[in-house]
DNA sequence: TTGCATCTTGACCATTTGGTCAAAAGCACC
DNA sequence: GGTGCTTTTGACCAAATGGTCAAGATGCAA
């Protein structure tokens, strides 16, 4: 995880901070999510931020040494969840299940976080100032891992011959879009992933179609839990 | 198009505007477009743009009154090439050759106008503040119409049975992937939709993985010009 | 060349906003 | 209730930026 911090004011108790701070703090990268998701880092004000956290900007500026501290700290704050599902693809299990799984949990996110996969975009596609390190380090590293349990998968012949990662980005822009599109979906449908029904066809037609591509078909339903 | 706008200085030659006139709007929307997609709305200046089109910032505001005019403007400026594609594909033609050529187009465009696609990203992330009434009436008529065509082609088994908007976000989301996360992919593996050999892998994998999700297989090359 | 509309600009203004600071309010511990 | 840390805030500042304006440059038709 690199740099990527955000200040703790002068002594702390060591090994940890205080009621108050870990409160503030939390309070803070909250409202900072949904501000910097919601503007993007040049149209998000310092003053709304402090304000959806109930607190003065000097209050907040006290915790966060700058308005960039804080967009850096939100963005270590998702990063994790943002980064476990892929993690989680195992080489041993299942190709139908494995991939499965990995949508299910991303779309997951997408419904739960949307703000986490805008504030993600927005980062990258303003060129990834922040995390480009990051990305050029861990992810790739993390991406270069899967890709090779994808081609133990292909070389196993358990699914059909792709390029893995191909596959991969079509899983991060599907599942995605519907976090960071939502707005454009709702116009024309309506329907959002907020909406369990239509997370629900989601999830199924997004599976049904990467499974599709490598030759695959939807596992059985894992039975409710009753 | 709705009004969408950018309000011409007063009495211009009837029909048009003077050679200057349309020059200099042309070079300001492409400044814009380049600024707005790096920067988004907040964070693009006119000051920048301006410079990038060679004028002083005065002299931009003789021909757009307001930074929100240029914005507007320049959404106008892509959306008819965005939108374009869609527009094309054709319920008598056949599915694997129509598919394909659509997705050929989002992907050429992706690689040649990638701002475009990061304009459109960024405004409907935002929360598409200006161009909601289009997504709404415009795009979503387009939208139903180009449903009913793969319906049609479902119903006349020549494709299998598939949710056809989710076919078409997965199309938008694949595609449009390449050209507002080329930071990132660029990260991972170096790779870019310039490079020519990776934009033509990356038709051929989003094609074939589009297709296979209907029970299509690629259709053949057409042969060079030769 | 003159006259007029178009075009261009620098000086200027008001507002927004990130960030500082010194002082006050809480709070814990003796 | 005093002492010293942490927390909180309002007043304030400087820079950035969108936008105005009046004056000057340029192009063009007669």
């Amino acid at each position: 995880m690199t740099d990527v911090d955000g200040q703790v004011p002068a002594r702390s108790r060591v090994g940890g901070m205080s009621r108050i701070q870990e409160k503030n703090r939390t309070l803070i990268l909250d409202a900072a999510l949904k501000e910097f998701s919601r503007y993007g880092f040049s149209g998000a004000t310092v003053e709304r931020i402090a304000a959806e956290a109930g607190m003065s900007k000097s209050n907040l500026l006290y915790y966060f040494s700058s308005k960039e501290a804080i967009y850096t700290a939100a963005l270590a704050y998702i990063l994790d969840v943002w980064l476990a599902p892929l993690k989680t693809l195992d080489r041993e299990g299942d190709p139908a299940t494995e991939l499965a799984g990995y949508i299910r949990q991303k779309i997951e996110i997408s419904a739960s976080f949307p703000e986490a996969s805008r504030l993600f975009a927005n980062e990258v596609m303003q060129g990834a100032p922040k995390i480009l390190p990051i990305l050029e380090t861990d992810l790739r590293r993390l991406v270069a891992e899967k890709v090779a349990v994808i081609e133990s998968w292909i070389a196993d012949g358990k699914i059909s011959k792709t390029e893995p990662l191909h596959l991969i980005y079509s899983i991060w822009a599907t599942t995605q879009h519907y976090a960071d599109f939502a707005v454009q979906i709702r116009a024309l449908t309506g329907h959002d992933l907020s909406d369990e029904d239509f997370k629900r066809e989601t999830e199924r037609a997004v599976t049904q179609q990467i499974l599709a591509s490598v030759g695959l078909r939807l596992p059985e339903e894992a039975p409710e839990t009753a």
